[in-house]
RNA sequence: GCUCCGGUAGUAUAGUCCGGUCAAGUAUAACGGCCUCUCGAGCCGUGGACCCGGGUUCAAAUCCCGGCCGGAGCACCA
């Protein structure tokens, strides 16, 4: 049966399956959605699915963090469920925290548009991964041991135990309390979860779950010197993950053994390890993304701030006028692969500019403007420009140019056009009128009248420019993404616009208003 | 080195679980054209990919084996 069908030709089969079931070639439609999210693995076990962002407060979020913040929270919206915010503040000595962090965090969530449900701060929680740890220590599931970390490495990658493992519970509770009250130094005590001493992965063998650190040294932000005792990664997200009922953990892959280790204390303890997904890297291409590098270009001055724009910081995104939305959109359509994906700040500005484009007001800014001189010009004339090409109904500006003395005009143009111009050749300037360069030279090109209509030149192919009236200038700042400043003039109707709101210069590129005050400043989004 | 994970056009992604409708879809970038009083947007079109080698099968991007390449982890960091 198969054979006879394969011996038909392709269109053969088409005709015969078109005859007989007609429905299952009909085309489907091409549909225009939005590109979804896969569904979560047994998201339908689940009552309600809850997921979590859990940052370090040690640095700014970036564009690395993307990932891990717009799942979590696409996903917890997709199934109406609940998205948590958890600050994993544990180290207060290596990834020492800092204040004003926490707040920073807060604002860039709320500025992608992620609500947070819930928040906790580890912490306030230390008490909590005390109770379990002593729990752990005296059913036997984990120990405190004394040994030089060295030491133990080595016997761990033999798969040989230490002496600390098998001391009676009792012998541990004790252990435990001189942790807490000081009878340790720093370094000198460590609880350690049982695992299987055989697994392949010397890495998840009886992993660290908690360790002293001297906080009279190394206050804590929050809690001072308040605890010595400070959980480990594991033991703090693990116990959280169960606690706070997240069904889905998302997060980078580099946590995939994590899940491993935690895996032993959730038997341990007789939980069930939620879902997890781990996707992979995300990088782009030309970006620092990397916290410590961002750090210690603020530490060495060579960022201005946070928000620098040669930062891939959601401050400085934000900064730039690179939207939320775009930001969103990249994410979801790169999804949770498991394989690292480099992006180019081109697809981000792609994404940016589909949603900017039809929204924002169109204005002229000449950059390194030059001078140019019109003579002939017959009498006053006036250019309506609309505010965007697309919709009259938003209004335009509008300039009136009257001839000085004589008949003549002076108008600011941007030194790229008149470095372009020859001698002879037509321009027109943009919904005003047609001139005929005379002369060009450095700081002055001389041009006279020829004509008003489009059409001419149109005809003439005369290259089309943008100009600001003599007088009509406001000096203008655009901070560019490699935080060089193009100085130029922006034309007057410009004074009204409020910061934060983005705009294009015409020709130029979309701008994002950062302040205007005596003079206007922007930044540079992308062409 | 050990333990995992991955590899579809320049970039990103769909398809892989459950082999056939995939001579591989989409977005972006590139190129060409149309339209437009922006070098923007829009519209139309072109070129461009299943890492390699074997195997299983009537049929492999999809399953199996080997190789190559890339990434992650191997902290008393998160």
């Amino acid at each position: 049966m198969v054979n006879e069908v394969n011996s038909l030709s392709i269109d053969e089969q088409k005709r015969i399956v078109e005859e007989k079931w007609p429905e299952a070639l009909k085309k489907e439609k091409a549909a225009e959605e939005e590109k979804h999210l896969p569904p979560l693995p047994s998201a339908e076990r689940y009552s309600l699915v809850i997921t979590r962002f859990s940052p370090n407060p040690d640095c700014v979020l970036h564009l690395g963090s993307a990932r891990a913040i717009i799942l979590s929270h696409e996903y917890a919206r997709m199934y109406k469920g609940k998205f948590i915010l958890r600050f994993e503040d544990t180290d207060p000595k290596l990834k020492k925290p800092v204040l004003e962090f926490y707040e920073a965090i807060r604002e860039d969530l709320a500025w992608l548009g992620c609500k947070v449900d819930e928040e906790y701060i580890q912490s306030d929680r230390l008490p909590i991964y005390y109770k379990y740890a002593e729990q752990l220590l005296r059913e036997g599931n984990a120990y405190v041991c004394l040994c030089p970390p060295e030491q133990f490495r080595k016997r761990i990658l033999k798969s040989a135990p230490c002496s600390c493992r098998d001391l009676s519970p009792e012998e541990q509770i004790e252990r435990w309390r001189l942790m807490l009250e000081g009878g340790y130094g720093e370094g000198e005590a460590v609880v350690r979860v049982k695992t299987d001493l055989t697994h392949p992965n010397p890495a998840v063998r009886d992993w660290p779950a908690l360790r002293i650190i001297d906080t009279e040294k190394y206050p804590h932000p929050r809690v001072g010197s308040k605890y010595r005792v400070w959980p480990l990664y594991n033991m703090a997200a693990g116990i959280d993950d169960h606690l706070m009922g997240v069904t889905h953990v998302i997060r980078g892959k580099e946590h995939l053994t994590n899940q491993v280790r935690q895996e032993y204390m959730y038997r341990h303890l007789g939980w069930t390890y939620p879902e997890a997904i781990h996707y992979g890297r995300l990088k782009i291409t030309g970006a620092f993304l990397s916290k410590s590098k961002i750090v210690q270009g603020i530490r060495e001055g060579i960022y201005k701030g946070w928000d620098d724009p040669r930062l891939a910081t959601f401050a400085a995104l934000r900064k730039r006028g690179i939207t939320p939305a775009a930001i969103k959109k990249m994410i979801v359509d790169v999804g949770p692969k498991t394989a690292d994906v480099t992006l180019s700040w081109e697809n981000l500005y792609a994404y940016n500019r589909k949603l900017l484009d039809p929204q924002c007001n169109r204005y002229f800014f000449v950059s390194e403007p030059v001078k140019l001189k019109v003579k002939n010009v017959p009498s006053a004339l006036s250019a309506k420009l609309p505010l965007h090409p697309e919709k009259p109904e938003v209004g335009q500006r509008e300039y009136t140019v009257a001839p000085k003395g004589e008949d003549t005009a002076f108008f600011w143009i941007a030194k790229k056009d008149a470095d372009v111009a020859k001698a002879g050749e037509m321009l027109r300037l943009m919904e005003l009128f047609n001139v005929i360069i005379k002369s060009v030279s450095t700081n002055l090109v001389e041009a006279q009248f020829v004509s008003i209509a489009y059409e001419e030149a149109r005809k003439a192919k005369a290259k089309l420019i943008h100009w600001i009236p003599e007088g009509e200038e406001v000096s203008c700042q655009v901070v560019m993404p490699d935080a060089s400043v193009n100085k130029g003039l922006a034309e007057s109707a410009c004074k009204k616009l409020k910061p934060e709101e983005i705009i294009q210069f015409e020709r130029f590129g979309f701008v994002r208003v950062d302040k205007n005050n005596a003079e206007l400043v922007v930044y540079y989004a992308h062409k």
